[in-house]
DNA sequence: TTCCTATATTCAAAAGTTTAAAAACTAAGG
DNA sequence: CCTTAGTTTTTAAACTTTTGAATATAGGAA
């Protein structure tokens, strides 16, 4: 049971673990859209898109609700907006020093 | 540049996305500790416990000083522990329902 | 010094999982 | 019945996990 806990918590932490799926929900945070827009902000074909909603839907981070041929899909609980804030702020404190470290060694090869 | 940087968060994301990883850093949250100390926190293996250290290392999130034969390892930053207690409350209001269905689910079959 | 023990890390093979891309499919409207 | 919107399935390649054995290194004892 114990195990079952930390096994959901790190299902959850691996849904995450996409670059699309976190730009998914950076982009959900700010409103809903549905899977066109999505695609167009993302500048990504359909079929990938819908690929990484449904990681996102069966772990219930996000759900879709039908609006004639469209699907708007929704963040399901708004701490996930907290989460990114948090971890923008890890990344901020971090990126700095690991990307300019990247385009040196890259500048030097 | 800009997929830079989403991968690198995803791979921040990926670094948590592991039971043993996601508890040792929950262990770290509350003080600095040795891997004899985490390995019997965790009841696990030495290497299996070296390994997840290793991946979180590599993420610079954790880093451990030589202290005689022990390495003591500690988060390298504080806002970590917000960041598990953010996912702590997304957690807490979902893993409920998540767990008593799949109870349920067990009990039936 | 030389060896022994404790602590930690690395390596390698097998098993399992995830990813990306394309093709096939479904469902609502016109 | 055709089009548009979205989803599912399939597959090979790439990656991660797990386990055990091998290696490294600091400190203490003989």
């Amino acid at each position: 049971m114990n195990h079952n806990i930390q096994q959901f918590k790190a299902d959850f932490f691996k849904a995450l673990a996409h670059p699309m799926r976190i730009r998914i929900l950076e982009v959900l945070s700010e409103g809903n859209k549905n899977v066109n827009e999505l695609q167009s902000i993302l500048g990504s074909e359909g079929s990938a898109v819908s690929q990484q909603l449904a990681v996102l839907r069966n772990k219930n981070i996000v759900f879709g609700l039908k609006d004639g041929t469209s699907v708007i899909y929704s963040l399901r609980d708004p701490l996930i907006t907290d989460l990114l804030a948090v971890a923008k702020r890890i990344f901020d404190n971090h990126l700095v020093d690991a990307i300019s470290l990247l385009e040196v060694i890259r500048n030097e090869s």
